[in-house]
DNA sequence: AAATACAGGACTAATTCAGTCCTATTTACC
DNA sequence: GGTAAATAGGACTGAATTAGTCCTGTATTT
């Protein structure tokens, strides 16, 4: 199955959570919050910050918030920040958008508009997308485990 | 990073040194000509004819060629024929197009709009492209390894 | 100064993927 | 009709990747 990573699931419920409450966070709330277990929230949140889509604040009432609008948060940054390049076949590119060696490489050729092309789709929907399909449901997310219990 | 599996990558070699070549091939043959290990030839084969995207002929001088035009295969056929659906998170759907109990799932709601998107891309792309943005750069398919070998 | 919370990275376990091989069935050709 | 060529299906193993945990260090608040 053409997927992404769990953890990149995971993500989108964080972001979300923090989305939700304006405030400044620590990743021990925001795990309880969520359910996921709170090494699996630290380890994702570092990536998310590294990637500058969280601000952190260190020390004591320190935590996490949103750097920029829920608006402006794409899922091709938050898959980027979490597994790395968009790029749908292995290559040496880990920069920025082109491969300097491309012109050499048979594989990327074939594979290039392809890469645009999802790019270009996840680009497409962001993080407010996602809570609004959400709540279009009707389920506020936390009820995940609730409706688990068999 | 972002990526489909090896084997699609394969496929879609596969499926170019087929559109060249008018005839019918054999596994092996295709193999040979690849420099893909026959064995794994033969296995992705099985599965691109199982999704109806290449025609099979059994016995003595039997082998593969495309079912329809390179035009007409597109990069979601290939990625459904090796890798199963394309479904961003994992769900229990592995049919059609709608899980039915998505309207209980509060992962899926918020990935819907992105799976739409991405197979909405990858659907634009077929294998007529793939092949001339390779032949853009000049590239026979084979040199691969000549390139690889330092 | 002490407590709180993030930063970075090493490490292990679990899962998934790639690759191989075996047996059965179908077809061409002599 | 018999033999050889080729696909069909599926079981199995080893390799690679991913998920999850933990430890040590640094910054910040009180
Ligand atoms: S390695 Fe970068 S284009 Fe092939
Ligand atoms: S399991 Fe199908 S929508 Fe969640």
């Amino acid at each position: 199955m053409f997927k992404v990573n769990k953890l990149t699931d995971y993500a989108t419920v964080l972001l979300i959570e923090i989305a939700r409450r304006k405030v400044v966070q620590s990743s021990q709330h925001i795990a309880e919050q969520t359910g996921i277990p709170s090494p699996t929230v630290a380890k994702i949140m570092k990536s998310l910050n590294r990637a500058g889509l969280v601000a952190s604040r260190r020390g004591a009432s320190g935590g996490y918030s949103l750097e920029r609008a829920a608006e402006l948060i794409t899922l091709a940054d938050v898959i980027q920040a979490v597994e790395g390049p968009i790029a749908l076949t292995a290559c040496a590119d880990t920069s920025d958008e082109h491969c300097n060696i491309e012109s050499i490489c048979p594989v990327q050729g074939k594979w290039n508009r392809a890469n645009t092309a999802v790019r270009a789709a996840l680009t497409q929907v962001t993080l407010a997308d996602m809570v609004a399909d959400m709540t279009m449901f009707g389920v506020p997310q936390h009820v995940a485990q609730t409706t688990a219990a068999e």
